[in-house]
DNA sequence: CGGGCTTATGGTCGAGGCAACCTGAAGGGG
DNA sequence: CCCCTTCAGGTTGCCTCGACCATAAGCCCG
């Protein structure tokens, strides 16, 4: 049989960078992902996506997730599909390494895990972390898939509450806005920030305030996501 | 071998409808469906979405294209791939009807076709069109599909120049309108539509004027859209 | 204990997008 | 020849968003 299937992730998570672009050269947040040393043949020992063959008796979301958990042990906080690939597709930029990659049709998800989680990893083998912007060669076109999944993260955090699920259920304005910041690679007005988070009803005060922070100063409340949908694009929903 | 890969579409069309809202009566345009009859077990005899499996030395986008023009004859403006549905996902809503469509993952595409060509399905066997809005039963899911097809083209046509792909390569404002109106089911104002089209820079003008038009009357220009991306969705492109 | 610093919070203002509406012009049909 | 339909362009008002400012509320350090 020439034919497989396999389920792969983009796995987003945010952590303090090192990466000193000269700034301020504080814990910058910068977009990090999990990468897997390959063991076989095609692109042996080059680092690529987490995934697995698609697993029995569960559904492709299920897989992705099983896969997922398999390879690095994180538990996602969202989970939506992103492309599938396969055929000659990926064949496009190929010379002619390797043996016959044809006929492996490749399902691909990005996940995004909360900050206390994405420590987990470590514990897994041939797992590591790598920041967004300083990647390894990556085996078959895992670059792009990559760079595709950064673009439709930045693309869905204008318009949906998907920032939250890089951060525990209950955060401050301030670190939401330090999410969007690190994915956008902008800063933004914490004014106009606070307004249009508000506004959209995508997040709720708790009434509750924070204190005991660490040097900051102010007046914290804290804020709650209400629903956090894992996956809003299959079609029993219509987007809004 | 338990795992069979599928590649269907989603085509659609914009043809005068017959449905009398009670509106004008006159030649209303609507969107419109090709299906094909199932003459094997699982749902045999009812109404599906045309496709057929993942054919051999080629990529999944061609795939596509190759098993929609061999069941309906229809060559596509615009394919683009909708979602990868698969695994036990889709026996949701099933009881227990039909053998084991466990272990079918089918990858689905959505397709527009021009106005011109969409009476060339006709020669196809077991191919029949019918209106979105009055769907016979149909097999699997694939009303679901259909649906969230539905959703993504009226969500895109508002912010992406697809509509001309219902239309010939040159077109009037009022027909691309027209298009617009029929997909999003409400009326335009033209001076606002002429405005933000011509502004998106997703049309030029030829400069050339249309004279013979039926009854219609005045200035009509003609204009000719630049370039239509067929597939604007994989990774080699970022979305602006 | 008090000054200075950092940051949230609320307000304002101007630019731009958009929907609704109006007016004039160009043809075609009765 | 008059009327009717439709395009073409203009205007207005509303809403959104980004930029900017002022104030207040803590924390840090002297």
């Amino acid at each position: 049989m020439a034919l497989q299937l396999a389920v792969s992730s983009v796995i987003l998570a945010l952590r303090p960078s090192p990466d000193d672009d000269g700034d301020d050269g504080g814990g910058v947040l910068g977009l990090w992902i999990p990468l897997v040393r390959r063991i076989r043949e095609p692109y042996e020992g080059r680092w690529a996506l987490p995934g697995g063959p698609l697993g029995e008796g569960c559904g492709l979301e299920q897989a992705a997730r099983n896969a997922l958990t398999t390879s690095t042990g994180l538990d996602p906080a969202y989970l939506e599909q992103l492309y599938a690939f396969g055929g000659l597709d990926r064949s496009r930029d190929r010379e002619n390494e390797g043996p016959d990659p044809d006929r492996v049709v490749s399902i691909v998800y990005w996940a995004l895990v909360r900050a206390e989680e994405d420590q987990a990893a470590v514990r897994a083998h041939n797992v590591e972390w790598f920041p967004v912007d300083a990647l390894p060669d990556l085996a078959f076109d895992h670059i792009q898939v990559i760079d595709y999944a950064l673009a439709r993260l930045r693309a869905k955090i204008l318009y949906s509450p998907i920032a939250h699920a890089f951060l525990p259920t209950e955060f401050t304005l301030a670190e939401l806005r330090a999410v969007h910041e690190a994915v956008l690679g902008r800063e933004l007005d914490p004014a106009n920030f606070r307004r249009q988070t508000l506004a959209s009803g995508g997040v709720e005060p708790t009434g509750r305030r924070l204190e005991g922070t660490n040097h900051r100063p102010p007046s914290l409340y804290r804020y709650r996501a209400e629903s956090v949908a894992t996956s809003p694009t299959p079609p029993p929903r219509s987007a809004s």
